[in-house]
DNA sequence: TTAGGATTCG
């Protein structure tokens, strides 16, 4: 008898050859002759018939343990599927016997275990049946519990109901003033009538899963009363609910937090009929929008994935989001300490130019605040506001603040990951050749007026909580001391900004200037002129390769390649090791591969050049290396640091080599007057105050640009002092000794050019 | 208890 219906409970019951298996075990492809799988049926789907006639019946079986995936599809074939279908109730512990296992087509959609049992005769299967001890199993027919749903133009107050119906209206679970979570959604059905419910409950997963308008919900025991001459609907004791998406034609999936089920194939029907009818008569204006898509003066929902959160202040907090598309007008950037930050520097970098700053404000910040980075948000009602620079307002740029209250189901939610609009999302996140929107250079110069024009406003410090001091009373103050000032930039020096950009040693504090393209040329002629030694060519830590120059004479170009682990050693993470070459050449290979280090042959090995000149090039980067401080090592010293995955730090790099680097750095004069008095204040930067890196404006026309704009904006060339704009940084006063005199001086720090530049 | 739909201070 291949199907059974047993009274009790299954130990001792089973044929003896037979063995449980667990589903974490269960794969497909092993022998489940001798297997049988135990499980609580939580669901099961009406007796069909398959397009050639066979009978199919499906249920879920839930495994009770702790594992993660716990749930399991079970088909059933034929005869089987027509016994157990009139059988089997839900609550019900099922035992499955000599079943095939096959892959789910329907996990992604389900969450269920990634295969499926088929039962048939055909496979020798057999199935017992315990019956749960509350359900008479004498009975030969299903005993579920009955549910019967009300249409919404019946609804009587004082009643406790079971509705279905597509939602018009709704506002995710927010934080109530209460004790519990609060949704509002407004249902509607057939009979056009709409009911709000005012949903609570202390248990975020309690309330219904509402994605979008459109959705259909079924809510049991719900209480329904009257308020302001309308009905309402609210929780009461008992209450469930069950949420399917409202497209046509969609799996019918429920989403809840509820264990188990009642789940009927009458009421699959009446989701398809809804569906059909909201399809026509509720009317689905979805205002979201892609960031592509935004435009000033907009409320819109934003489906986006979190990559960076920080407390703003205790109103309002920041939320870095990307959906993979790129906002077509400048928007603003939330200055935050970047210790505040929290998320991944090095992806917020990366995705800088695609990431918008979103300040959500009030009772939105308890619930911000809880979100964890990484995780894909739908935002409700989301508004975009245009701004404009004080000085240039013709030159606009777009602000994203989600205000406080819940008006228009504002709010946040979070999506699951296989929500399929989060698939998609993720699917198309993962398509963006991020490169392309990496580079500053790859914005337009409308682009860059736009966000520049924010930098009108002031320049920022990172301590807000200074008061200003005029600069009459720092002048007259005892040193060193540190302040906050309020001034104008009259002048600057130098003039020419790319001047700006010097070498300094940390180690002796000297600055020096950056080494010019024909010195380095001529190191390189000089160097080329002997001809590589090829005693020290290949080498257990490097291969060499030898080209002889075409029409110049004897010159030959040796490339030593610097070996790791790697199967596969792509150029863009390959250290080269290059002599002979012009600096040209040097300048073409260093296109393509990630690190080049000029060298020449002695009889014994391989040495670097002179200090003059680079001891690295990465891209368009030169390090250099101090001439007093190093203390030069051997060239060999390079292999320690060639292992499997080599990240070819440059100051990784000095070291082994012995070499102290120099750093890049910005040095200015700023001569600042707040109409107390005036000042010179020194600005000594790498990166911070501009927001673009000293190592890289002298080989980057576009930032030398991007400098300039900036520095027109501080000090508008032929402005009168008046009209100049206000600036706020940080000082402090320091004393230098000049031979035998004391001198005073002030250095700008901590101060950071408002508000997006990056 | 909370909220009871109905945009924008930032």
């Amino acid at each position: 008898m291949p199907v059974q219906v047993i009274d009790g409970t299954p130990e001792n019951l089973l044929p003896s050859h037979l063995q449980k298996v667990d589903l974490k075990y269960l794969q497909m492809g092993c022998d489940q002759a001798n297997k049988y799988f135990q499980g609580t049926v939580i669901l099961s789907y009406p007796l069909t018939k398959l397009v050639n006639g066979t009978e199919f019946f499906k249920i879920v079986l839930q495994e009770n343990s702790c594992s993660k995936t716990s749930t399991i599809n079970v088909l059933f074939f034929g005869r089987l599927a027509g016994d157990c279908g009139k059988v089997v109730h839900q609550g019900d512990t099922m035992v499955v016997a000599g079943f095939n296992v096959a892959k789910s087509p329907s996990a992604n959609e389900d969450n269920r275990h990634c295969c499926h049992l088929e039962v048939s005769e055909d496979a020798g299967s057999a199935v017992y049946i315990y019956a749960k001890p509350s359900i008479v199993t004498a009975s030969e027919t299903p005993v579920a519990p009955k549910y019967t749903y009300t249409p919404l133009n019946h609804l009587k107050g004082g009643t406790i109901v079971n509705l279905y119906g597509a939602v018009k209206f709704f506002k995710p679970p927010y934080i109530s003033k209460g004790t519990d979570y609060c949704s509002v959604v407004t249902i509607v059905d057939q009979s056009n009538v709409k009911l709000t419910c005012t949903l609570f409950n202390g248990n975020l997963d309690a309330l219904p899963k509402i994605y979008k308008i459109g959705d259909i919900v079924r809510f049991h025991r719900i209480k329904i009363r009257e308020y302001n001459n309308q009905m309402q609907g609210i929780t009461g004791i008992g209450f469930a609910s069950l949420t399917f998406d409202g497209t046509v034609g969609a799996p019918i999936v429920p989403r809840t937090s509820s264990k188990s089920y009642s789940f009927t194939e009458e009421e699959q029907k009446t989701i398809e009929e809804l569906r059909t009818w909201a399809a026509s008569n509720l009317l689905v204006c979805e205002p979201t929008a892609k960031l592509s898509g935004v435009q000033p003066m907009l409320f819109f929902d934003l489906t986006c994935q979190l990559v960076g959160k920080a407390e703003v202040d205790g109103s309002s907090f920041l939320l870095k989001v990307w959906d993979g598309t790129k906002c077509p007008y400048p928007s603003w950037k939330v200055l935050v300490e970047e210790s505040d930050l929290e998320g991944d520097k090095v992806l917020i970098c990366r995705l800088r130019n695609l990431i918008v700053d979103i300040l959500v404000y009030d009772n939105h910040v308890k619930l911000a605040k809880s979100l964890k980075v990484g995780s894909f948000l739908r935002i409700y009602s989301l508004h975009t506001k245009q701004a404009s620079a004080e000085n240039q307002p013709n030159v606009s740029y777009v602000e994203f603040h989600l205000h406080g209250g819940t008006c228009y189901g504002r709010g946040i939610r979070v999506l699951p990951e296989n929500n399929p609009d989060v698939k998609e999302l993720k699917a198309f996140m993962d398509s963006v050749n991020l490169t392309e929107f990496q580079n500053v250079e790859s914005m337009s110069s409308m682009e860059l007026d736009g966000i520049f024009s924010n930098l009108s406003r002031k320049i920022l410090t990172d301590h807000q909580h200074l008061d200003d001091t005029a600069l009459n009373t720092i002048l007259n103050s005892s040193v060193p001391q540190q302040y906050r000032i309020r001034a104008k930039l009259r002048t600057f020096k130098p003039e020419k900004l790319y001047q700006s950009v010097k070498l300094y040693c940390s180690k002796c504090n000297s600055l020096q200037e950056v080494p010019n393209d024909d010195d380095f040329d001529l190191i390189l002629r000089d160097c080329a002129a002997t001809a590589p030694n090829p005693e020290v060519h290949n080498s257990l830590w490097y291969d060499s390769a030898v080209w002889d120059t075409e029409n110049q004479g004897q010159r030959k170009i040796a490339v030593h390649f610097v070996k790791h682990d790697e199967l596969l050693q792509e150029p863009e993470d390959t250290l080269i090791m290059v002599q002979g070459a012009t600096l040209k050449e040097i300048r073409k290979l260093s296109r393509r591969f990630k690190c080049i280090i000029p060298v020449r042959s002695t009889k014994e090995d391989l040495e670097l050049l002179d200090l003059s000149a680079p001891f690295l090039l990465q891209g368009k980067i030169w390090h250099y290396g101090c001439k007093q401080c190093s203390n030069q090592k051997t060239i060999q010293n390079l292999s320690s640091l060639a292992e499997e995955e080599p990240s070819w730090e440059p100051t990784e790099i000095a070291q082994v080599l012995g070499i102290e680097p120099l750093q890049y750095v910005f040095v200015m004069k700023f001569t600042l007057d707040d109409g107390t008095g005036a000042l010179d204040a020194y600005l000594f930067d790498y990166e911070k105050f501009f927001q673009i890196p000293a190592s890289e404006v002298l080989t980057s026309s576009l930032l030398q640009e991007k400098m300039e704009m900036i520095m027109n904006i501080l000090c508008p060339p032929g402005t009168k002092l008046d009209d100049l704009p206000w600036l706020e940084c940080f000082i402090k006063s320091y004393n230098v000794k000049d031979g035998m005199e004391q001198q005073v001086c002030y250095q700008i720090y901590d101060t950071v050019v408002a508000e997006d530049v990056i």
